[in-house]
DNA sequence: AATACCTACAACCGCCAAACA
DNA sequence: TTGTTTGGCGGTTGTAGGTAT
């Protein structure tokens, strides 16, 4: 049975030819595509409008990025996928050059496999209960994911005191797939429920301080009231912190950091994902963060719109904890009480880890032995 | 060399919602 | 308001090339 565009005339099917993508390359390239239905009579070719859109939405559109997928990409997919499910479409808008059926195509034959090979539901990204430590592999557990900057957060921080300066390639940000925003823990005592819908989506959150909150730099929103926005200006939420902030995104977001035109010392993190059906677990300051960003001394002010952004940026490093381990799995059975926070369902990636101390040792110099504090990890999970 | 099996990926199918008549 | 068309999406199947036996 074929389309409703099909029945009426005779259509080839199966794999398209050279001369079939010429044809219609060379027609959508000229004319455009308009209405699919008649692109196959005004192109000559003997297909039905919705193979045409397809033959060029999925290989013929020139900006497609052809070619393997790069282990950035491969996480970004596992990480939106973790929030948002099968929708390859919203998966897609976070791969510049990707297709939803390529993306879908990745997935089924490649993540998906490596997901059930660590003894992960690829649907929840959970531990199989059936699954425990027999097939888990050593990489996997369940311990609250440790709060790693965003694989797709680019940050190339450049030392002051060397006064050399990087440019920065902030991330393109997704079209925002809805503009519904929501951080949503019920488990939080802290933090409530943030629905910026209808609202401005630029939302300072109030200040925090050690001193005044035992449990660290997680934010209270208690006193937020979203309809009082009228200061505010922009597009993402945004953290303050007196002394330093930490930013512990999921790793489904892209987090990117700038100045506020209102404020100079004000940094925001910016969620590229949302969902609107799951509660996204976002937004969480706290002690268990990775990484301590000491605030910029200068970044170029951003306007609102969020596209690819290049900036000149002069700022101290970027300093991992080095205790990093100690500081977030000593205690952490004790912090997650405090914070309410199960400790099921939660993933911790140690691949992930160790790509990310990687990284950073690679890019930032020697902060220990990223093979000690790996096999302390899997020790202690 | 022949066959079976596996894998990646292209293409199709069927459903749904929006647009349109 | 209702029926039809169209575009979009996710699930599934088909196909070609590679690999193992």
């Amino acid at each position: 049975m074929g389309h409703h565009c099909c029945t009426k005339q005779k259509v080839k099917r199966g794999l398209w030819s050279p001369e079939e993508d010429e044809k219609l390359s060379s027609y959508i390239t000229t004319h455009g595509h308009g209405c699919w239905s008649s692109v196959p009579k005004q192109a000559d070719l003997q297909r039905c409008g919705k193979s045409c859109r397809l033959r060029w939405i999925n290989y013929l559109r020139p900006d497609l990025r052809r070619g393997s997928f790069t282990a950035h990409e491969e996480r970004v997919i596992v990480d939106v996928h973790r929030i948002l499910g099968n929708r390859w479409a919203q998966i897609a808008k976070y791969l510049p050059g990707r297709t939803d059926n390529e993306v879908k195509n990745f997935w089924n034959s490649c993540i998906k496999k490596k997901l059930i090979a660590q003894g992960l539901d690829p649907t929840t990204h959970n531990l199989k209960s059936s699954s425990t430590s027999t097939n888990a592999s050593s990489s996997t557990t369940t311990v609250p994911v440790l709060p790693i900057l965003a694989s797709s957060c680019s940050i190339t921080p450049a030392d002051n005191t060397t006064t050399t300066s990087s440019t920065k390639h902030l991330s393109q940000f997704p079209e925002t797939p809805s503009p519904l925003f929501t951080i949503n823990n019920s488990n939080r005592n802290t933090i409530k429920s943030l629905d910026i819908n209808h609202h401005p989506s630029f939302l300072t959150l109030p200040l925090t301080n050690h001193a005044d909150n035992a449990h660290g730099t997680a934010p209270n929103l208690h006193d937020y009231n979203p309809a009082d926005q009228s200061n505010n200006i922009g597009g993402f939420v945004s953290f303050k912190d007196e002394t330093h902030f930490t930013v512990v995104p999921s790793l489904t977001d892209n987090i990117n950091f700038r100045t506020s035109s209102l404020n100079s010392s004000l940094c925001h993190a910016i969620f590229s994902s949302s969902s609107l059906d799951r509660p996204a677990d976002v937004g969480i300051l706290d002690e268990c963060s990775t990484w301590e960003v000491p605030l910029p001394a200068s970044m170029k002010e951003i306007n609102n719109g969020a596209s690819v952004l290049e900036q000149q940026v002069h700022e101290d490093p970027i300093v991992p904890k080095t205790n990093f381990v100690d500081a977030n799995l000593d205690n952490l059975d004790q912090k997650c009480q405090d914070f309410d926070i199960p400790l099921i369902g939660w993933n911790f990636d140690l691949d992930l880890v160790e790509t990310e101390l990687m990284n950073c040792e690679a890019e930032f110099g020697d902060y220990g032995d990223v093979s000690a504090v790996m096999e302390q990890l899997q020790w202690e999970c």
